[in-house]
DNA sequence: ACGTCACCTTACCAATTGGTCAGGACCCCT
DNA sequence: AGGGGTCCTGACCAATTGGTAAGGTGACGT
């Protein structure tokens, strides 16, 4: 009973140690040591690394695509976009290692990329229709809906999660300047879109 | 004298290597294989790979910053945005690598990113005075100058690096793609700022 | 009492890593 | 001819890596 316990400890701490450091700058070994227990204990709940890294990916990602979709539902037009990009940000603030887990996986392409794609394109495929559907009802600007939803994920990843360029142009990572910087991009893509 | 020259090799197959598989994913034995020579000839010419990642990140950043000033000198106003975002463009699907090399720094963070602020600092400074003075003008909105930075940055790095992200929404990463992406990306920053 | 099963550990390993050390080849200057 | 500098290499190494094999421990059903 405890044991399975001991499963979801090293999921969740894994999740962490992948999402703010990466992959490969991870080792078995550092991880276990931060949870109080061998790396063979690892080993035998998830047999290698890289299937310790597919669920991860797999918990992680599922549950931001189910935060998004519910953020969404419900809503049409402008205020669906705002709940979601909202949602997004407060995974950002709160947990930034599933964004960078993200964004982690999308650097290593490959066979990563594909499992992400797959649990999150039924997500995309909602957003496009939802895209396509306000352009043809005039609520946004006649745009590619494709180009319009890597724009967008770009600026939110970016805008959320790039510390150091934030600090780069002088921005301090702290919750007042998230605050602000999610009102600001809103304002932006509201401009944009409308 | 032809010495020099390998120098040179190794700067640029190290710059290519580690803007596309990052820092980790490199070890010294591969680019040495790639070149056609000794890991020890590396280390003889910068002793550490530590100082080899950062005499790349020396010109590569450098360059760009360069690059970057020289699209802007001598327009104002909107032409200025549009022929530095086209100018990274240019390098983006070009050498997609040095791109891909900023992105890694910023990800690894630390020391690395403390080395690239440096460098872009006068850039950065430049496009900040830049923006404050056209939205002085009216020509573009009132918004905060960094914000709209990080915003500017993070979406054309993203759309013009982010190839897994662009497979994710069905785009596949052609020239011609490119050059749409970047016709898009500047009508969505147009109908933003102006 | 006994087997067994889930869970975790110790002991160990082969491969890879960045890096050191001691040359070797070549060129230039005297 | 010979000394010294530049450039490159082979031999070697300690540390770290992901992974294997085998053993221990406790709970539980019979």
């Amino acid at each position: 009973m405890a044991g399975s316990d001991t499963r979801e400890r090293i999921l969740a701490e894994a999740l962490d140690a992948f999402g703010t450091r990466g992959f490969d700058a991870v080792s078995l070994d550092d991880l276990a040591e931060e949870l109080g227990v061998r790396k063979q204990t690892i080993l035998y709940h998830f047999g290698s690394k890289a299937e310790l890294f597919a669920a991860v990916i797999d918990t992680a990602v599922v549950e931001l695509g189910e935060a998004m979709v519910e953020a969404g539902r419900g809503r049409t037009g402008w205020p669906a976009v705002e709940s979601v990009i909202n949602a997004v940000f407060r995974i950002a603030v709160r947990q930034p290692e599933r964004l960078g887990l993200l964004r982690e996986v999308t650097r290593l392409g490959g066979e990563w990329s594909d499992r992400v794609r797959q649990s999150l394109a039924p997500v995309i495929e909602r957003a496009r229709l939802f895209l396509t559907l306000e352009m043809r009802r005039g609520n946004m600007r006649q745009t590619d809906p494709n180009l319009l939803l890597v724009s967008t994920y770009s600026t939110v990843m970016g805008v959320a999660t790039e510390v150091e360029v934030l600090r780069a142009v002088g921005i301090e990572p702290t919750l007042r300047e998230a605050v602000r910087r999610r009102r600001e991009l809103l304002r932006f893509l509201e401009a944009a879109l409308r």
